[in-house]
DNA sequence: CTATGGCACGGATT
DNA sequence: AATCCGTGCCATAG
């Protein structure tokens, strides 16, 4: 029983096995959809299955996930995270350019299908048959971010109708889910997005000014720079701003705001989840549903017709048709294998992790890719590769890299956030250190100071309290 | 003398 | 093997 650990990794027969797994295993949904689209175009051999099955039981099932049969008893075990894996195709828009294609067939499920077609649903009621033809217009010209590509005067100028008919469309696509799609700015979404807000909840004071004087220091995370342009304190633009990126996106097609903190550095956005999770319930106990998108999954397989042909194959094709017949068999196996791998990873890690997925970074545990890979006893470079590039979406829709979930000083750069946050007067790295031993952190003043600076925040010194007396215009 | 930022070392990650 | 990250040491600014 000692050296028996170099055993079950053996299991694929061939190195090709092993290699191939390897790659798909890092490659993200968006990518392995094209991947697979290219062995589509080329290997005959493969085929889609137009059947969903179920991924517990494997019974034919209308959506994807786990057929209700199957949910209801998972449901129960609280503690148990629902992971499967979910063919979802992902909204990846070409150029957006007209023609709706109206040969769309059968979508796999409602989110399969593209943002034109979602938001013109839910506006489709409220228009004329003239605004149609607008809708349609702006709707065909967001990019993938969700703004539009066109200006509003042209399209006016096209359809031969006066700007404010534009406008007013334009106005219903914004207020459509997801909130703010259809702006032509950035700005322009947060704006629309905050009046929508503020409808229900009262936004910190100068939010909207904030929003209309000062995207660029905003998003260049200059806290200092944004107080003095709205004649606050750094503390007051800091709430601001974190406001906006808690609850506003910039990106309407894109779920979230890359991140809160973490220096300007953040630049990329992960409009794709390759990984997404949603509770079933409201309550504290509730279950986590894990969804691991996986395009095709389920339905690719290899073609039935095309292996009996082998037997039948003219002698001068039989050489080719073979290689076909193994290599799509070999993409299928090792997709099954990659979609396993990442289930029981994440079955661990939303497992682990439930805290930080339901109740925010502060909450998160520092995990290191190599613990889990020894929990999973696969290895560490596995882990690795899985992880890296991923996107996931958590409940609230906020979409964050997995890689994240590995972050080992998340949360102690969120403790130290929030109480600068509520700190009465500037504290020095050294205090704020010592604060943070107390609630458990055991941080060298030296890295006070690195966190301060990586999310932007001056050092005491230049931290001014404004001391509330002269309140605000 | 105190508070910070720069540089460099050692261990963890990739 | 190459890189990244937390820290300690030290110089500098106030």
């Amino acid at each position: 029983m000692l050296l028996q650990t170099q055993k079950t990794s053996l299991r694929p027969q061939t190195t090709a096995h092993l290699a191939q797994t390897m790659s798909l295993l890092e490659l993200t949904s968006a990518e392995l959809s094209q991947k697979i689209e290219a062995a589509l175009a080329s290997n005959p051999a493969l085929e889609l299955t137009e059947e969903r099955r179920c991924p517990y039981c494997h019974r034919p099932t209308l959506k994807a996930g786990p057929c209700p049969a199957c949910k209801a008893p998972l449901a129960a075990a609280a503690d148990q995270p629902i992971v499967f894996v979910s063919p979802r195709r992902d909204f990846r828009r070409s150029g957006g350019q007209l023609e709706e294609d109206s040969d769309s067939p059968e979508e796999w499920t409602a989110a399969a299908e593209d943002l034109p077609t979602f938001v013109g649903r839910q506006i489709a009621p409220e228009l004329s048959l003239e605004e149609r033809a607008l809708a349609a217009h702006l709707l065909t010209s967001l990019d993938e971010d969700g703004l539009l590509t066109v200006s509003l005067s042209e399209v006016a100028r096209y359809h031969h109708v006066p700007l404010a008919r534009v406008e007013r469309v334009q106005r219903l696509i914004q207020r459509a889910e997801p909130l703010g799609v259809g702006s032509c700015s950035p700005q322009e979404a947060l704006l629309v997005q905050l009046e929508v807000l503020a409808e229900t909840r009262t936004p910190p004071r100068k939010t909207e000014q904030a929003i209309r004087l000062g995207m660029d220091a905003l998003s260049r995370r200059a806290y200092g720079e944004l107080g003095r342009l709205l004649g606050v304190s750094t503390e007051k633009a800091i709430q601001i701003a974190d406001f906006i990126s808690e609850n506003l996106n910039p990106y309407p097609a894109r779920a979230y705001w890359g991140d809160i903190h973490q220096g300007a550095a953040q630049q990329p956005f992960y409009p794709e989840p390759d990984i997404i999770i949603s509770r079933l319930s409201e309550t504290d106990d509730t279950p986590l549903m894990v969804e691991i998108v996986s395009p095709y999954a389920g339905a690719l397989r290899v073609n039935t017709l095309f292996r009996q042909a082998l037997s039948e194959a003219p002698p001068e094709k039989a050489k080719a048709w073979q290689q076909d017949f193994e290599e799509a068999a070999l993409l299928v196996k090792c997709l099954q294998q990659r979609d396993n791998t990442l289930v029981r990873l994440m079955q661990r890690l939303a497992t682990l992790q439930r805290a930080y997925i339901l109740y925010g970074d502060a909450h998160i545990i520092p995990l290191t890719r190599a613990q889990l890979a020894q929990e999973l006893e696969v290895h560490e470079s596995t882990v690795s590769r899985a992880v890296a590039g991923k996107a996931v979406q958590l409940p609230n829709r906020k979409i964050v890299p997995l890689a994240r979930w590995f972050d080992r000083s998340l949360n102690v750069r969120t403790a130290l956030l929030q109480i600068i946050a509520e700190e009465e007067q500037p504290l020095s790295d050294t205090q704020i250190a010592r604060l943070l031993a107390r609630q458990g952190f055991d941080v060298a003043r030296r890295t006070v100071a690195k966190y301060r600076s990586m999310e932007g925040i001056l050092p005491a010194r230049l931290r001014h309290h404004p001391t509330r007396p002269n309140g605000h215009p």
